[in-house]
RNA sequence: UGCUCGGUAGCUCAAUUGGCAGAGCGGGUGGCUGUUAACCACUAGGUUGUGGGUUCGAGUCCCACCCGAGCAGCCA
């Protein structure tokens, strides 16, 4: 049994098995802090009530030594989970032949990432990765729910998709090609067959950020819909951020205490979120004394600004249409605007979906194309799209890390994949 | 890529004006029956990021390089 399920075994006796996490001792009675993989716990170890032997043992328990345990589930409310276990037997599955490298107390960043491998074991990261695990999940099943079909999309590519950022060059078989910075072209193919389609994937950005908000190697979702009109689009990704939220509160109130979330921050997300346009942002912003230039996209503190004034996410939509990509539609009525949104986080954690209706009349696509001096012959098979059978359709991308950060409130999102790629760092 | 800050024990950090290389944690040994990053005593542990320079003397000052962090641009 685990140790996220003793709330169901007080005053019972159980056996589990775990990690040794630290331990303090007063002469005749032992505090063991073992982890397994749902939660940690403290073991208390009187002298009276084992075994010498197992006694004697205790002493001399290092971090990461692995014990399997018979005790008794005790309540106990100085706890952090409300539970700790009294020992009856103890046997050591397996002894470190080293010193643990990782302290229990605070260590820089550069010293954790270097030891990422066990890093990973500790309670807060272990609670980050199962949070983690949940959001995709919660994903995955609230856009099945909704009829859209996982459709997976190369990495290798042949070309820029976006033409913006920057890629990774890979050599294929005497080739240059390229990973892939988005799946979005290719699900706005599959959606022209299947309607509601996403993709689940990394996806790779070559350019030098050095943020908290930034990795090289990150993972999206990105659905795509025929007949997407903006407002379709936004209450598509607003429904998947609820679900995500509700998933999380429900199923992992451990790992948020783990985390010491502020969960009534969580709580105050609720549909429907606050809606703005691009001009009603930079109004907002002048009206907190930040001036900010029409024409331009938000910075960070930008950003930071504007998601303060809201519970839940916001979203802005009908940006400058030259600061979007080029496959971006222009509005109707202005057409020096995009059908393009964002969602920002709540508290400061910035965007976490990007996304927007998709021009489908091929000869402003081309011009757009032109615009953007990008090469036409690259996008010959995308063109295909609006040659044959074209309609409007629309779509957007969230961002795991980015959201998984939010949700977990915590400070850089490299602490939110097993193994960060960033512009410095590729070990472990 | 730019700006700012930093690199001293396994980890977190001190070292006054340029003058003996230090502490806490962690490890080891001993003590303590309710600890929450426990505490107390003893003990082991150092090429001060690398290379050069100034000086009687450099962790400290100068130059170059390497590495890291924060922020920005770009974006998810």
């Amino acid at each position: 049994m685990r140790i996220s399920e003793l709330k169901d075994f007080v005053d019972q006796q159980v056996e589990i098995t775990g990690w040794v996490i630290g331990k303090r001792s007063s002469g005749k009675i032992h505090f063991i802090l073992i982890r397994d993989s749902s939660a940690f716990c403290q073991v208390v170890v009187a002298e009276k009530e084992v075994h010498p032997e197992v006694f004697e043992q205790c002493k001399h328990l290092n971090i990461e030594t692995v014990i399997k345990i018979k005790a008794l589930a005790v309540e106990e409310p100085r706890a952090k989970l409300g539970y700790e276990l009294h020992l009856k037997d103890m046997e050591v599955l397996s002894t470190p032949v080293d010193e643990y490298p990782i302290p229990r107390k605070p260590s820089g960043p550069d010293f954790l990432l270097n030891y990422r491998h066990l890093w990973i074991r500790s309670p807060r990261q272990s609670a980050i990765m199962r949070i983690r695990s949940k959001v995709i999940s919660a994903i995955r099943n609230y856009l099945d729910q909704q009829g859209f079909y996982c459709v997976d999309t190369p990495i290798f590519t042949a070309s820029s998709c976006e033409g913006t950022t920057t890629l990774f060059k890979v050599d294929y078989f005497n080739q240059d090609v390229f990973l892939a910075q988005t799946g979005q072209l290719y699900n706005e193919a599959t959606a022209l067959c299947l309607d509601k389609v996403y993709c689940f994937g990394p996806s790779f950005r070559a350019e030098k950020s050095k943020t908290r908000r930034h990795l090289t190697e990150f993972w999206q979702v990105e659905p795509e819909f025929l007949f997407a009109r903006l407002e379709d689009i936004i209450n598509l990704a607003e429904g998947m951020i609820v679900r995500i939220v509700e998933e999380i509160l429900t199923h992992h109130q451990i790992d948020l205490k783990i985390l010491d979330r502020d969960i009534s921050k969580l709580e105050q997300v609720k549909a429907p979120f606050p809606r703005m346009t691009y001009d009603q942002a930079l109004q907002l912003l002048q009206e907190k004394n930040i001036s900010a230039e029409w024409g331009k996209d938000f910075g960070a503190p930008e950003e930071t600004k504007i998601s303060e004034s809201f519970n839940s996410p916001v979203c802005i939509h009908r940006y400058p249409s030259a600061i979007k990509a080029f496959y971006m539609k222009q509005a109707p009525e202005d057409n020096r605007l995009a059908l393009g949104v964002d969602i920002l986080a709540p508290e400061g954690y910035g965007e976490i979906v990007g996304g927007g209706v998709r021009e489908e009349d091929i000869a402003i696509l081309e011009q757009r194309i032109d615009q953007h001096q990008l090469n036409r012959d690259d996008y010959q098979w995308y063109l295909d799209l609006r040659r044959y059978g074209s309609v409007p359709h629309g779509g957007f991308g969230l961002g795991i890390e980015r959201t998984v950060a939010w949700i977990c409130g915590i400070h850089h999102i490299r602490e939110t994949i097993a193994f960060p790629r960033t512009i410095d760092r590729i070990k472990p």
